[in-house]
DNA sequence: TGGATTGACAACCGTCACGTGACATATTAA
DNA sequence: TTAATATGTCACGTGACGGTTGTCAATCCA
């Protein structure tokens, strides 16, 4: 069974905003406010994030993977999913017209 | 034996404007400009992303991979780990200050 | 020699992460 | 109930950055 590359996804993957939202702050029993001072970002930021109007940054995904005790490349690989799907579906046309290299 | 995190590397990992101009570009006989006209990006964009003054975003890694044979995620990889280690050494003393959640 | 290619530069545009300030609406404490 | 605090959103400004277009000297090559 062959496994589908990200691009391949018809719904977009999940945002990194909506686990923070839905799992790590009801989780650990903290407010957006809370956590935006726990690790160093206004709150704005936070709030940003987490109504998915903004992509998760690199250095979120280090503040976030310091705090909660993970890596900063979970945060990442969700942005990371979102970012692709994003993207293909964006030059889906121009895609199509790139001839791969035949690697005969 | 402990597989150190990205985070944790001394050195800056291989920008993937590296890879492109060490390896992919002498092993299919492509030029920056070929290269650039057969993803459909400017040759600036080629130039830049080689010179590793620009990132490698998202759509260019859609582009590169369609055109290699290879995944997005491949280059996404290697522009991630860049990321993470500059926003690490970049906010070092800010993570340093926040307390990780005890997860007990 | 002369045309095409290369690599670098600047100018410009649009997007976006981030902070600050403000404000109406809860929520909580006295 | 009233005052203080917390919440969620909006607007604004800033700096960074990906991308294109245009230019130009240097180089390659037919």
């Amino acid at each position: 069974m062959r496994i589908p590359n990200v691009t391949e996804i018809e719904r977009r993957p999940t945002h990194p905003g909506e686990m923070l939202r839905e799992d790590f702050l009801p989780e650990f029993g903290l407010t957006p406010a809370e956590l935006a001072s726990a690790i160093g970002v206004s709150r704005q930021s936070i709030y940003e994030l987490i109504g998915e109007r903004r992509r998760l940054s690199p250095e979120m995904a280090v503040r976030l993977a310091r705090l909660f005790g993970n890596s900063p490349e979970f945060w990442m690989n969700a942005q990371r999913a979102v970012d692709l799907w994003e993207a293909s579906q964006r030059i889906k046309d121009e895609i199509s017209e790139i001839v791969p290299l035949s690697t005969t």
